[in-house]
RNA sequence: CGCGGGGUGGAGCAGUCUGGUAGCUCGUCGGGCUCAUAACCCGAAGGUCAUAGGUUCAAAUCCUAUCCCCGCAACCA
């Protein structure tokens, strides 16, 4: 059995700073990577950037910046940096602008298009100006994309194909047939859903004058290859560039996010049977993280975390192990700071760090500071502890890391209850008892050498702090799996720092819905936030004045006829009158509302809301029950008042 | 009938594929220990496993229907 890892966490688009998803799936595959590592494989884990396509060029452009500027700024300034703070092991960060990869999606690009599976065709569609992208008839509501002030119109673009559908039937076979491919089975179950439709033919190209921000289309200087044929590849340009294609390719897995299932699980693999390559071995799945009310964590909703702020507060290692350990890696999951502060005290500190401390305290005290001579293998505590590495495997091979972690715990807990059991003060009084205590303490140093190691790929600082603490090395998880590793008579350091020092929590007072902390911790690595997207949430008063807030009194309202939740008001704003679409429908009746005077945002955007214009919104508060509830002054105003 | 995920003691979850005493962590209460980071160990309270039918000797687990929640899409202006 070739002993051969290759790991690709997914390429991230770089048109922001990295946030807690990019994070937590660097950090599943960190922990793959190491735990392989450590297990004996020849390792290779690779990441990067995807810096083409459309939005990353509008994205560019706002922040007054050429875009190859502007991803080299992403790149290296943002995502990079982060990473190395957090200590994501990979071996190669590869980046779709650079060279290598370029060079190697043209080469592809060739190989299919000889091989008779690119075709140029004109495509006919409904256009966006607004959006800059094609839309679908039933994107449309009411002749017109939702966000969009103007209908779309009917453009033609010319535009390379693949021929993806060509490959549907062999790829539902090749899934048949490797049923362990895409994992969890969820996810594989859906692809064969969505394969039982056609799913036509892959757009692998945009003209050049519309989207100037790409790799050339090597026989046609008037394309650019479309973002992801182009993204895909660099999955494989990475190994390809650096001579390791042939060794590494046939053992890879992916790790991605459940949003980009469709390109990974339909478009790769039929363009790498186009390209005569290999399928890889496993797409790993996972699903996202959730804010602690398990709702979607967003800029715009204002609970999203920032992962290098938790580090600076928690330490890495208790980021990367809450985020394994609380985490079940197919489906969401809430994640927040009450998580870490959490796993940190009970898990870390409580059970591992304590017992650490009491182990060496006794070493130190009863055995004349050394390891002594090891203990039967035969007790149950070591037969238990020899085992545990097998355990592991299997739960780290069927993605259930969260389990692993958990499993390693149980034993640090009986390795506590051990130590309780066998009395190891009340051994070293009576001097006939000295195998006894020596038995105890060689166990229980065995146990936590046998723990720092299979828990090394979620802790990867700490777990070598643990066995330092102990005057012990390296150990493979091999090597666990054999009692009595630990050579007899080691110095054991007199002095060593806490390993995993307690967090205050704030109160387990009620919900989770307790306020900051009141110190806003020094936090030096916000440096790390770019001058073009300043967001400290704070706003100008220049900006505050650019909005326009009136007040309006309602003059008709009735319910949106094709939608439940909507009602839509007719407002009188002094010198005219306004249509607006409001969301409360399931809080008010449209009669209550007639005569109220609200509050109107009268410089909105206008928007189409199920085929009826909005010209503005109408201030609102949620009450502690989810009442909707709209905001009327408190006296009598005219219409059409400013409100400021 | 848009697609998908989920409803298990106060909280968060595992268990569901491969039916067989309902488990873990946190929290609460009581006890033990003193080697230890007010930590560790033991014990207790607390669950009609969303609901209703069905299959079975046996259902949290399989089948059917219903209700509710969440994500995508949206009726977020």
């Amino acid at each position: 059995m070739s002993k051969i890892f290759y790991e690709t966490a997914a390429i991230d688009y770089s048109n922001a700073a990295p946030h807690i998803g990019h994070v937590y799936e660097k950090i599943i595959c960190d922990f793959l990577a190491r735990f392989h590592r450590l297990d004996g494989y020849d390792t290779n884990f690779v990441t990067g950037t995807d810096e083409h396509g459309e939005k990353i060029a509008r994205a560019a452009r706002n922040a007054g910046q050429e875009p190859q500027a502007f991803v080299d700024y992403v790149s290296e300034q943002l995502f990079q940096p982060a990473y190395q703070r957090l200590l994501i092991s990979y071996d190669d960060y590869i980046r779709t602008s650079s060279e290598r990869h370029k060079r190697y999606v043209q080469e592809i690009l060739r190989k299919v298009y000889q091989s008779g599976d690119i075709y140029y065709a004109e495509y006919e569609g409904l256009y966006s100006v607004g959006s800059e992208r094609f839309v679908t008839e039933k994107e449309l509501v009411g002749g017109i994309l939702p966000g969009d002030s103007e209908p779309p119109v009917l453009r033609k673009e010319a535009n390379y194909f693949f021929r993806m559908e060509k490959y549907r039937p062999w790829l539902v076979q090749y899934l048949r047939d490797h049923p362990g491919l895409i994992q969890p089975q969820a996810y594989r179950n859906e692809v064969l859903e969505i394969l039982k439709e056609p799913v036509g033919d892959l757009s692998i190209s945009r003209p050049k004058d519309r989207v100037p921000w790409g790799i050339p289309i090597p026989w046609d200087e008037n394309h650019v290859t479309y973002v992801w044929f182009d993204a895909l590849l660099a999955y494989a340009s990475s190994l390809v560039s650096r001579g390791l294609f042939e060794k590494y390719w046939p053992h890879a897995w992916h790790v991605i996010g459940k949003d980009i299932l469709k390109p990974h699980a339909i478009f790769w693999p039929t363009m790498l049977k186009s390209a005569g390559l290999p399928i890889y071995q496993r797409l790993v799945v996972h699903g996202h993280i959730l804010a602690m009310d398990g709702r979607k964590m967003g800029k715009s909703l204002g609970n999203a975390i920032d992962p290098l702020a938790l580090v600076d507060k928690f330490g890495v290692d208790a980021v990367h192990y809450a985020l394994l350990r609380d985490t079940n890696l197919g489906s969401d999951s809430p994640f927040g700071e009450e998580v870490v502060a959490q796993r940190l005290n009970s898990d870390l500190a409580n059970d591992l760090g304590n017992l650490l401390s009491r182990v060496r305290t006794m070493l130190l005290r009863y055995c004349g500071g050394s390891i002594p001579r090891p203990s039967p293998p035969d007790s149950e505590i070591a037969r238990t502890g020899v085992a545990l590495a097998q355990k592991v495997r299997k739960e780290v091979d069927a993605l259930r890391i969260h389990l692993a972690l958990e499993e390693v715990l149980q034993y640090v807990r009986s390795l506590n209850k051990f130590v309780n059991d066998a009395r190891p003060w009340e051994l070293a009084r009576d001097e006939d008892r000295k195998e006894e205590l020596e038995d105890a303490l060689y166990t229980a140093v065995e146990g936590l050498r046998i723990v720092s190691v299979l828990l090394e790929p979620a802790l990867p600082t700490k777990a070598k702090e643990l066995r330092a603490a102990l005057g012990l090395g390296d150990f493979s998880i091999a090597q666990t799996e054999t009692w009595g590793l630990s050579p007899a008579g080691t110095r054991v350091p007199t002095e060593a720092p806490i390993l995993f020092p307690r967090v205050e929590t704030k109160a387990a007072e009620g919900s989770g819905l307790s306020p900051q902390s009141p110190e806003p911790s020094p936090v030096p690595s916000t440096s790390h936030q770019p001058p073009a997207f300043t967001e400290n949430g704070q706003i100008s008063m220049g900006e505050f004045s650019r909005l326009d807030f009136r007040v309006a009194e309602v003059i008709r309202a009735e319910k949106h006829p094709r939608a439940d939740k909507l009602l839509v008001l007719t407002l009188n704003v002094g010198d005219h009158t306004r249509q607006v679409v409001a969301g409360i429908a399931e809080h008010y009746s449209p009669e209550s509302l007639l005569g109220k005077k609200l509050v109107l945002v009268a410089n909105l955007k206008p928007a189409m809301l199920r085929g009826i214009e909005s010209q503005g919104m109408i201030l609102a508060g949620q009450s502690a029950e989810g009442r909707i509830v709209v905001v009327t002054p408190e006296q009598d105003l005219p219409p059409g008042a400013k409100v400021r």
